[in-house]
DNA sequence: GAATAAATTTAGACAAGGCTAAATTTATTA
DNA sequence: TAATAAATTTAGCCTTGTCTAAATTTATTC
């Protein structure tokens, strides 16, 4: 098995590697929130291990081996974060830390019968799709509400940051997880977003409709 | 907050507290299956935190502040064990290990929600009574089976040994939590003990006996 | 295309937790 | 009570994962 920061090691990488085809080690030091040179050592300790595809100062990638590793791991962190929400009512801003840890509990078999205890469910309480028991899973076409012109419409589906405190402003804003908007109107100035909802419309800044995901 | 092997090391002693006044670093060097030397300087550091009395030579036991670590970290094990066998349906002698690694997850939040979920069990799969989020809990009266006298009666409440195999050996007899049991005889020879139970006639080994927990 | 800047790696250190071997203390026994 | 045995602690070393500072490589710019 692999160690708890082996582990972390992994699943940033992945998700480092969904917007890029190579990580770098700064870029990974910065997500990791520890140094350049940390990374480095980890990084050889990978490749020795074969998880990842390392050339000095070139960056990474995963191989099939620690790809398979990273996604389950991914699929613990959003079990456990459907099992906090659906089961023990926690608040979709309020489980991430707590599935950090989670998500390292080591047997499969629980996590297999974890998730049919919840039916199965296919996304986290923030959207995110849930890889099944063969690691398989859709990603969603989903585009920032940034880039959805005006009188478009679509459906919330998901949110780039994962902070307490955006889930939270969402929350308040009830901008939650298959609200159906409208793009009624995109300042010129700041590229303020103004939405038509169900219920009311909503000014939003550029920022927020950058982290807000739409099916259209 | 505490390491995994201080949260260990913590819980162990405190198992070990049960049986003798002092424990001993050779106790406990056994008990967590590594060296004296080991032990001693983790014995240090506890001491350092003020979480155990430690005199060089003299064994240690644990302060109020250690003994409330020790019995959160085993109210967590207990529920989570709870949690596996009634809800994910593994059976009792599955879920040790497991809860090994679970009763090590931070949020006291998440396990007082998980007790409330479960209805506030009182007793984890193997009879083992859980704390309350107070930490409070009692300590049954039990006897060892072999301890019983002949033609005397009682009830199944609780296992010394949590050993698969041993779990496993006494599911087969079907000598399970609650089952009501009378000592029919005693075997000069070795000590083996036959039972009267409702359904049949068994017999067992004084070992066997020992490791078994009746309320009379 | 050299010179500077940015990114990355190497070298050397540290803390946690563990181990072996040696020294010391306590217990036991003749 | 002296001698031996058992238990415990100390000393010194190892691994993992981290850090800072220095060296090296790659990128950029004039």
């Amino acid at each position: 098995m692999n160690t708890l920061a082996e582990e972390n090691y992994l699943k940033s990488i992945y998700h480092l590697s969904l917007d890029t085809e190579n990580v770098s080690t700064n870029q990974l030091a910065a997500f990791i929130n520890t140094k350049a040179s940390s990374v480095t050592d980890m990084l050889k300790k990978l490749a020795e291990k074969a998880l990842i595809n390392y050339t000095p100062y070139q960056g990474v990638n995963l191989t099939v081996a620690g790809e398979k590793i990273a996604v389950n791991i991914i699929r613990k962190h959003r079990l456990w974060e459907y099992f906090l929400v659906e089961k023990l009512d926690f608040k979709w801003d309020e489980v991430h830390e707590m599935a950090e840890e989670m998500e390292h509990i080591s047997s499969n078999e629980l996590i297999d019968r974890l998730d049919k205890f919840m039916g199965y469910p296919k996304h986290d309480p923030h959207g995110d799709p849930i890889p099944d028991c063969n690691g398989l899973f859709k990603i969603h076409n989903l585009k920032p509400l940034s880039a959805i012109a005006v009188n478009e419409s679509g459906v919330i589906c998901g949110v780039r940051d994962h902070s307490p405190a955006f889930l939270q402003y969402l929350e308040k804003q009830s901008l939650i997880i298959g609200k159906k908007i409208t793009v009624a109107e995109i300042i010129e100035f700041d590229h303020s977003v103004v939405l038509q909802t169900t219920d009311k419309e909503i000014q939003i800044s550029r920022e927020v409709a950058n982290n807000l995901l739409i099916a259209l």
